[in-house]
DNA sequence: CTGAATCCTTTTGGATACTG
DNA sequence: CAGTATCCAAAAGGATTCAG
């Protein structure tokens, strides 16, 4: 390895959650294993394409496993590897911050929508 | 507040450091008070534009503070605010994760970019 | 039910040149 | 030095449709 490829671990790990959905997934992996329709249901207004897609971002990547028991109708489970375990105790911190800050998020949320709305004026 | 906007907190924290220099942008503000041009030179290989515009956000999301000097030659400091401390230590153990994994990962984009490789061809 | 394939829109980031 | 303005390329996400 003659570079190192980023400048603090923070770098490393955003890489690997890269993608607009891959937290929420890890959240809800985090949580016990869940079949396909189930953690798409749970994710909410997410396209097949974008979530399959990331999913197998992740299980390539070593942070989940995916579990075909190749019958019909089709049956696909997805939970976490050891791995990606210790990136979702990880992330809890980041969690909670959320948690606690929510109604402060929230706010930013609406400014920034304004100065969007403003901006298009 | 009808709804929650977020599904968990996570979502609402990656909600305020979504973009691609935030959270570099919060690290190297967390050791300290750095002018415009040290930090960009910290960060390395990003344009004005979208480190101007990603601490612009910061500043109008209240986590980080702007101090200009107001002198010629121009002379501005940025820094992180209370709020955004916390942020930045809730952080802290992502940072770590990535540190500790760093090899893991490095690997993970080794193999990504032969993934996206084999895909062109 | 799970997922592949295609097309399309939006968003994001970057290069460059210019200013007080 | 610390930005601003414009133009542009690339990537990411989404809608829809189809298949085993």
């Amino acid at each position: 390895m003659k570079k190192g490829a980023f400048t603090c671990g923070l770098d490393a790990a955003l890489f690997v959650l890269g993608g607009k959905w891959k937290p929420l997934i890890l959240f809800h992996l985090a949580h016990g294993t869940r079949r396909y329709g189930e953690l798409r249901r749970a994710i909410g207004r997410v396209s097949d394409k974008v979530l399959i897609q990331q999913l197998k971002e992740l299980q390539a990547d070593g942070i989940v496993d995916r579990t075909d028991f190749g019958e019909i109708p089709p049956k696909v489970e997805y939970s976490l590897t050891a791995f990606g375990r210790t990136l979702g105790k990880a992330l809890v911190p980041l969690c909670e911050w959320g948690t606690r800050n929510s109604s402060g998020v929230e706010a930013i949320m609406v400014r920034r929508k304004a100065r969007e709305h403003r901006h298009a004026a």
